[in-house]
DNA sequence: CCTCCACCGGAACGGAGGGGGA
DNA sequence: TCCCCCTCCGTTCCGGTGGAGG
């Protein structure tokens, strides 16, 4: 029935390329960190760091699955600690991955997991995504005595991670290899969007045109950029079009976005909104300016500090951007 | 070039809350 | 069930940094 779209699979978040269109130095890198596995030798742990789709996820597990096809009793599991943040269900996952979760339920001791896992006596690759989401970080404790365990850990940013970690697995981690991942440039972009579309549209269903204002809406975010062209795509199958067209485009740039935007917002506290809502409602504000505005506003005013934690959180999510350094810095909130 | 100022964020601490083990 | 321990959150303290202005 549809025109547009001829394999939907390729347009979805999770679709893994047979190929990897750019990124292959970042492919190499962690190559070369974890193959040492198929020598039975330990591999070494690694981070990769990065803003939100630079492509952490999918070279990590290209790079995984490249390596198991190439060793037989190598184990790997992929956990989006995302929505497994809790201990129980992250230990969980990773006993699926090795096939003893059969009689699991919530109140195994947390030890008979932990031995169970340490019973493992293949090299076990365990790619952790979004690791500063994970809410108890007492399984990563858990886990980075094991030998057998190599650790894949991906988070926007290292010290998120590492500056809530004990001090044996901060120096574990030490000697991990960090890959960094820059945002993709508009030109990586399109390519990587017309390699999607090579596989999932029909031919000509999308001008160039049409590419390069999807790639400069996504700025430099890859996940953002199939997204909304999957969405573009399914608005003109659903009106019956032959083709993308400019309004099927527009259409989709701000419904990807806002989504976004308003999931970060809602995992905001009280206060963190507070903050938010100062910026939001003005222009560009200085610190001390910020401060005196959310202290007035809310009942319980957190001290400065704890609104600097704030500034950075929001600047995580994407919310709030500053400028400047020292007495000159400024903030001011993303527009949706 | 030096000093001052605003801001940044690490370290250490304590209270609160939750989960696990006896 | 109760108690203990672990973890998280916010606080206090503070050393570091980079413009602005003398």
């Amino acid at each position: 029935m549809t025109t547009v779209i001829q394999n939907a699979r390729v347009l979805q978040d999770d679709f893994l390329p047979k190929e990897i269109v750019h990124r292959h130095e970042e492919v190499n890198q962690m190559s070369k960190a974890l193959e040492p596995v198929l020598d039975d030798d330990r591999p070494q742990d690694t981070f990769l760091v990065g803003p939100s789709g630079a492509g952490k996820t999918c070279i990590a597990r290209y790079t995984v699955d490249k390596l198991q096809e190439q060793v037989l009793d190598v184990e790997s599991h992929y956990i989006d600690c995302w929505q497994h943040s809790n201990r129980f269900r992250v230990l969980y996952k990773i006993l699926e991955g090795v096939g003893t979760s059969y009689d699991v339920h919530r109140s195994t001791p947390l030890d008979e997991m932990v031995s169970r896992i340490e019973a493992v006596d293949s090299p076990y690759l365990l790619v952790l995504d979004e690791v500063d989401q994970l809410e108890d970080k007492g399984v990563l404790r858990k886990l980075y005595p094991m030998p057998h365990i190599t650790m894949v850990l991906i988070a926007n940013r290292k010290r998120e991670v590492t500056a809530s970690l004990d001090e044996r697995l901060q120096s574990r981690l030490r000697s991990s290899v960090t890959i960094s991942f820059d945002r993709y440039t508009q030109a990586e972009l399109v390519s990587l969007l017309e390699d999607r579309i090579e596989w999932g549209l029909a031919p000509g269903a999308i001008s160039t045109a049409q590419v390069e204002r999807i790639a400069d809406a996504a700025a430099g975010n890859a996940r953002d950029a199939i997204g909304i062209l999957r969405s573009a795509a399914r608005n003109a199958d659903h009106e019956g079009a032959a083709e993308i067209r400019p309004a099927d485009v527009s259409a989709a740039i701000p419904t990807a976005r806002e989504e976004l935007h308003e999931r970060n917002l809602k995992k905001l506290t009280d206060d963190q909104r507070a903050v938010f809502d100062v910026l939001a409602e003005a222009d560009e504000l200085p610190p001390r300016e910020i401060y005196e505005r959310y202290e007035s506003r809310v009942p319980e005013p957190k001290t400065e500090r704890t609104v600097r934690t704030y500034l950075r959180k929001l600047d995580d999510y994407d919310l709030v951007r500053s400028a400047g350094n020292g007495p000159n810095r400024t903030y001011e909130a993303i527009e949706r």
